[in-house]
Parts: C-alpha cells; sequence; structure tokens
DNA sequence: CGGACAAGCTGA
DNA sequence: CAGCTTGTCCGG
C-alpha cells in the first residue's frame, strides 16, 4: 500500500506492507497510522498493488483509523494541489472526518418523489436551470436576493445525490433541518460525515463540503456563489465553486451555481438563467440614492434622508466601514471623487502633489476631473463621533456593533451601527443605510465592485423584497412573513429612481411623515417592502444602477468590460507570490505565456491566460529554499 | 514536521 | 575540543 503522511511539509507517499489482520478494514482512502522516520503518523491509503522501490524495507501499516475519502476525491486532492499550488495532503485533510470513523452508519434510504410546492416562478427557472445544466454541465441561476432557492435543490434530488453548499454554517444547518421536515434524508457537514459517506440523499455544507463524501452524485447546488467564504483565505486558496465545477465535471454530475449576483467566474462557467425582468426586480428592495455632493456640507455623513429616516422610529442599520484606511479624495468645489481616467479607481495623492492611481499607476495633475477645481479635500469619518451624532439625532440609543464585541445585551435597541460585520449580526431591520458606499466602491481591491454590491445584497436580505410580497416560503431566510406568493413589481411609493440628479437635494418627496419604510406596526398589508439607502457621490456607478434597478447584468457587463481592459480575472489567470524566497522564484520562471509583473511591496504577480499555463509552470519550476508563498488566484490584489 | 547528523561558534 | 547552536537533509 502507498501512503500519503498528514504531514504538511512531506508531499511525498510511501509504501508499506499490510499485516493479514488488517487486509479486510484497509481500502483506497483509509485513514491509517503508520510509522515514519521512528515517529507515528497518520496518513491515507492513496494507491494499492503497488511495486515498491527495491532496497528499501518495507515497514508495516500500525493501524487503521477508519474510512477516508473515497477514490474520486484523491484524485481531486491531487488536482486541487496543482490548481492551487498548495499541498496534496491539505485537500486530502479537508476530505476526511474530524473523528475517525470506524465504522459506517447505514445508508439513508432513498426517498419517494417528494414534491414541496414552492413559488410558481421558482419552480419552473429551477426546472429549467437544471435542464441546461443536463446540457453544459454548469448554470448559473440568478435569483433576487429576496427569493428561496429551496426549490432548486428539491428537484435536483431526481438526478442523484444532491450536494448543496452554503457560505455558511449556520446557514448549511438550517436547510438540513429544513429538508429532513419535508422527507428527504439530509447529511450536514462536518458532523454528518459518516452519513454521507454511507449514502444519503443530500449532503449540505459551507466551504470545506465541496471535499464532503457524496455517494451518487447527481448535483451540486452552491447557493450565494457570490460569497467570499467559498474561497479559502490562507494558501492554498482554494474556492469551493470551482472544486465544484471540477469534480461534477470528472463524473458527469450537473452543477447549479445559484446568486443574485453571480461572478464573472461563474457567467463564465456555464449559461446564465434568469427570470423575468419585473420578477426579479420585486425580489431586489428599494434603495434610495443619495447624492452626496448635493447635501449640505454642513451635515456631514448625516444626509437629510437619512436623518429622516432615523427620526421615523424605524429600525435602522448603519453600515460604515471604517476599516478601510483608504482615504477618498474630493473635490471642495463640486464634491466630486478624484478617480483614474482609465481605470475609475480611487486615485490617491503622491508625494509631488499629484494624483496617482494604485490600480494601474496612471499620474495626473492634482485638478478636478469634472470641474477643474484645484482644491481637494480628504473624506473621513470618526465613528464613535458619528455614534453620539447619530444618537442625539434619533433620539434612541445608538448601538455599535463590531465584530468583537457582539450584540447580546441590546436587542432592544432600534437603531445600530457598525461595519459589515453588522449586517452578518442582525438579522433583520426595516432600513440599511450604507454611510460612506464609496468607501465599497472605490475600496483598492480589483473586486471592489462585486464586493460592492454584496454588502447591498446583505443588506437587502435584512429588509427584504420590495413589496413584502413572498417569493419563497418559509425557512432560512428570517426577511419575510407571509403574501402572496407571487411578487409583482408594484409601485415605488413617493420615490422615482433616487439615483437621478435633483433626488437628494430638495424636499425629498415621498418620505416625509407615515412615508418612512417599514415601519409603523410592521407588516402593513400592501406597504412598501424593504429599503436601502445608499449614501454616494457616484449615484451613476453600475453597482448602484444594478442594485436599485435590481439588475445585476448591469453591473456584470461593466466590470466584465474593466477586467478584459486590465487584464485581470477571470480574463487571465494570476498567481500571487511573496516570501523571502519570491524573487529567486520568480527569477526562475522565463516561458512564453506568463507575464511576471512586480514587485510590489514584495510581491510579485504572475499572470497568464490560462489557469492551465499559469498552474503548469508554477508546478514545473523548483522551489528554491526559504518562505514561500504562492496564492493562485489572489482574492485581493 | 521533526530527528539525525554535520558544520560552525564559543569559552577556558 | 567538549558543548552548544544553526543548517540541511530526508523519511518506505
Amino acid at each position: 500500500m502507498r501512503v500519503l503522511p498528514d504531514v504538511a511539509a512531506i508531499d511525498r507517499a510511501f509504501d508499506y506492507l499490510v499485516p493479514d489482520s488488517l487486509g479486510p478494514s484497509i481500502r483506497l482512502g483509509s485513514v491509517v497510522r503508520i510509522e515514519l522516520h521512528g515517529r507515528r503518523i497518520r496518513g491515507w491509503v492513496v494507491a494499492d498493488d503497488v511495486e515498491p522501490p527495491k532496497g528499501v524495507r518495507l515497514l508495516t501499516v500500525a493501524k487503521v483509523t477508519g474510512w477516508g475519502p473515497a477514490p474520486d476525491l484523491l484524485d481531486l486532492a491531487e488536482w486541487a494541489a496543482w490548481r492551487w499550488a498548495g499541498k496534496r495532503s491539505h485537500f486530502c485533510q479537508t476530505a476526511t472526518s474530524e473523528r475517525a470513523v470506524p465504522r459506517l452508519p447505514p445508508a439513508a434510504a432513498r426517498p419517494p418523489d417528494v414534491s414541496v410546492p414552492g413559488p410558481a416562478a421558482i419552480e419552473s427557472l429551477a426546472d429549467e436551470a437544471l435542464q441546461a445544466a443536463g446540457r453544459s454541465g454548469v448554470v448559473t441561476l440568478r435569483l433576487p436576493p429576496a427569493a428561496d432557492p429551496f426549490a432548486v435543490l428539491v428537484k435536483a434530488a431526481a438526478l442523484g445525490d444532491c450536494l448543496v453548499l452554503a457560505p455558511a454554517l449556520a446557514r448549511a444547518g438550517h436547510l438540513g433541518a429544513r429538508l429532513r421536515r419535508a422527507g428527504l434524508p439530509a447529511a450536514v457537514m462536518p458532523g454528518g460525515w459518516p452519513q454521507a459517506r454511507a449514502g444519503c440523499s443530500f449532503v449540505v455544507g459551507a466551504r470545506a463540503a465541496a471535499w464532503a463524501p457524496v455517494r451518487e452524485l447527481g448535483a451540486a447546488v452552491v447557493l450565494d456563489e457570490h460569497d467570499e467564504a467559498y474561497q479559502e483565505e490562507r494558501a492554498p486558496t482554494w474556492h469551493a465553486r470551482d472544486v465544484v465545477i471540477e469534480r461534477a465535471r470528472r463524473c458527469g454530475a450537473r452543477v447549479v451555481l445559484v446568486s443574485p449576483m453571480p461572478t464573472l467566474e461563474a457567467l463564465a462557467a456555464g449559461p446564465l438563467i434568469e427570470g423575468p425582468r419585473a420578477v426579479e426586480r420585486a425580489g431586489w428592495p428599494i434603495l434610495d440614492t443619495v447624492d452626496m455632493r448635493r447635501e449640505d456640507p454642513a451635515r456631514g455623513i448625516l444626509s437629510e434622508l437619512l436623518t429622516e429616516v432615523l427620526r421615523s422610529g424605524a429600525r435602522v442599520v448603519c453600515v460604515l466601514n471604517r476599516k478601510g484606511r483608504a482615504r477618498l479624495l474630493a473635490c471642495a468645489t463640486c464634491g466630486d471623487l478624484a478617480r483614474c481616467d482609465s481605470c475609475q479607481a480611487r486615485a490617491r495623492q503622491n508625494d509631488d502633489a499629484e494624483l496617482f492611481c494604485g490600480a494601474c499607476g496612471q499620474v495626473r495633475p492634482m485638478v478636478c476631473q469634472s470641474c477643474g477645481g484645484t482644491k481637494l479635500k480628504n473624506l473621513r469619518v470618526g465613528v464613535a463621533r458619528l455614534r453620539e451624532e447619530i444618537e442625539a439625532l434619533a433620539g434612541t440609543d445608538v448601538v455599535e456593533v463590531t465584530a468583537e464585541h457582539r450584540m447580546q445585551d441590546m436587542p432592544t435597541a432600534r437603531v445600530f451601527i457598525g461595519t459589515e460585520s453588522v449586517l452578518h449580526q442582525i438579522h433583520s431591520a426595516d432600513v440599511v443605510a450604507y454611510l460612506d458606499f464609496d468607501q465599497e466602491l472605490l475600496a483598492p481591491r480589483y473586486r471592489a465592485a462585486e464586493q460592492a454590491l454584496a454588502l447591498v445584497v446583505r443588506g437587502a436580505r435584512l429588509v427584504g423584497g420590495r413589496s413584502r410580497a413572498r417569493f419563497g416560503t418559509g425557512g432560512t431566510s428570517p426577511q419575510a412573513t407571509g403574501g402572496s406568493p407571487q411578487a409583482t413589481g408594484g409601485p415605488l411609493p413617493g420615490h422615482a429612481g433616487g439615483g437621478s440628479p435633483g433626488h437628494a437635494g430638495g424636499g425629498v418627496p415621498g418620505h416625509a411623515g407615515g412615508g418612512v419604510p417599514g415601519h409603523a406596526g410592521g407588516g402593513v398589508p400592501g406597504h412598501a417592502g424593504g429599503r436601502l439607502i445608499v449614501q454616494t457621490r457616484m449615484p451613476d456607478h453600475e453597482v448602484i444602477q444594478a442594485a436599485r434597478l435590481g439588475d445585476p447584468s448591469r453591473m456584470s457587463r461593466a466590470e466584465g468590460e474593466r477586467r478584459e481592459l486590465l487584464r485581470l480575472p477571470p480574463m487571465t489567470a494570476l498567481a500571487a507570490v511573496s516570501g523571502a524566497a519570491a524573487g529567486a522564484f520568480v527569477d526562475s520562471i522565463a516561458v512564453p505565456g506568463v507575464e511576471v509583473l512586480g514587485p510590489s511591496e514584495g510581491v510579485w504577480l504572475l499572470r497568464s491566460l490560462d489557469h492551465e499555463t499559469l498552474c503548469d509552470v508554477i508546478a514545473r519550476t523548483p522551489r528554491p529554499a526559504g518562505r514561500l508563498r504562492i496564492e493562485v488566484d489572489p482574492s485581493r490584489i
């Protein structure tokens, strides 16, 4: 037997003898204990019937710990090690139960055909998506934030066992419970590993569940595909979506990537299935854009509309990202933000009092591109003071929610402020307000646009769709409570196109008095549903357009063009190389088809047209001694 | 990773 | 030159 040791630094398998007593319980993928170099360690059986190299005295396998990944996942681990320049053992670990599994439970019985009535619109989209996936392997299904994708899972069950990924374990747990309630056996990872290995109609989990055992994989569904949680932060920076796509390709299973705002990677992976415009739009909340260029500067970050909403008694969540230390420059005359002419990223001031772009390096004089003004001011806000200001304004306690001090003792509060993490900790609200959305739009990361829209999606889930009409039924999404299943656009009370110039400055028509959303008794039939407020100096930005119209393709199109222009993923494949040995490593790469860029702050970038070329080169290039970190598909550059 | 062993540094 | 640290190598 050939055994791969569970030791990160040893990316090599060794041969062992199997004593007769262990013979029956040992198979490909089994977790075993072996002696290596004088100590006992864990390992995986990665091959049997091997011809051991001659001249070595083989030791025997010391013990069989239990069940491990099936052979298909061993192969997939090898592929992933190539794809993300990692160690095979790393992926074998992820594909293995946290606890030893000496024996398997009985396989779950195949359920009878279950039909769970859901909204007709979603059901037919689910059918369409699964059918299309039968032809192309992978499809992207775009469903708005308020939509309930449960029907996709139920229908996928007809194709065989189904792997379901959700961005967070909590959501996976809810889905598992809901499937069981519907009479569908579901193993929830990571605890459900033995059941999944034995056989189960549904295997549900978060990122790591891309590596969960599934007996007869018929279909895989990745929910909220756009969520960044699907990518491992530490190297190897593998992405669950891409693992699932490759895994399904190898066994002919279908993949449905579900998201209100599919990433460009998802759109590149297969055809897009979308519902009727009006239905999709109804699943996004009403979005008010406040053009901060037209606000009274004396108000600071508290616009007229925001002030009114805070005073209205509505439950309001304010999002302010103060962690992004990126400073924004705005024209003192017209209020426009200083941005790069060619790539639209935020421009910064360099030492020579010029504007330069960190993304593409362009330099131009310190002159406002809109009005020619030469006086630019720094925009920045202090949160502590802001909290007090809002408190005074709203006449109620305002709770600052941070990742560290969680909100447990203050569920009675009505107004919350915090960074993005506030959207994870509070599950419903009448209004979500993004106080400084430009901070997100212009964040110095190439995925800033997608991430900004993802933030809007989170907010949207707190407040629900624009008419509180229901998209789905019961279950995971906390926002809705009932109503007609068929959402139709519904009128936009008192609000016509928040982004249009002239909206924000004046009297805010329609917001006066009781017009403030979602409060006043809550759940009043026919009243407006969820509402978002976005404060910005770029009301025409594609991300805001997309969110306001409930049409993410607005963002995808613009973003696709920008990535094309800047030669960024998914049009190219990137790897970031850093660490003491990085210089030596990139120096030994001299291959046509792979560009070496940098270094910038000690990080080199390798760029090529596809992963095939990029990953082959990385695998072929010998690693010099010393620390070397290779991040394939770096999330932030 | 962590043990083995070699090469380099220190101190009386 | 013992006694110790630091570096390099390699595992069945």
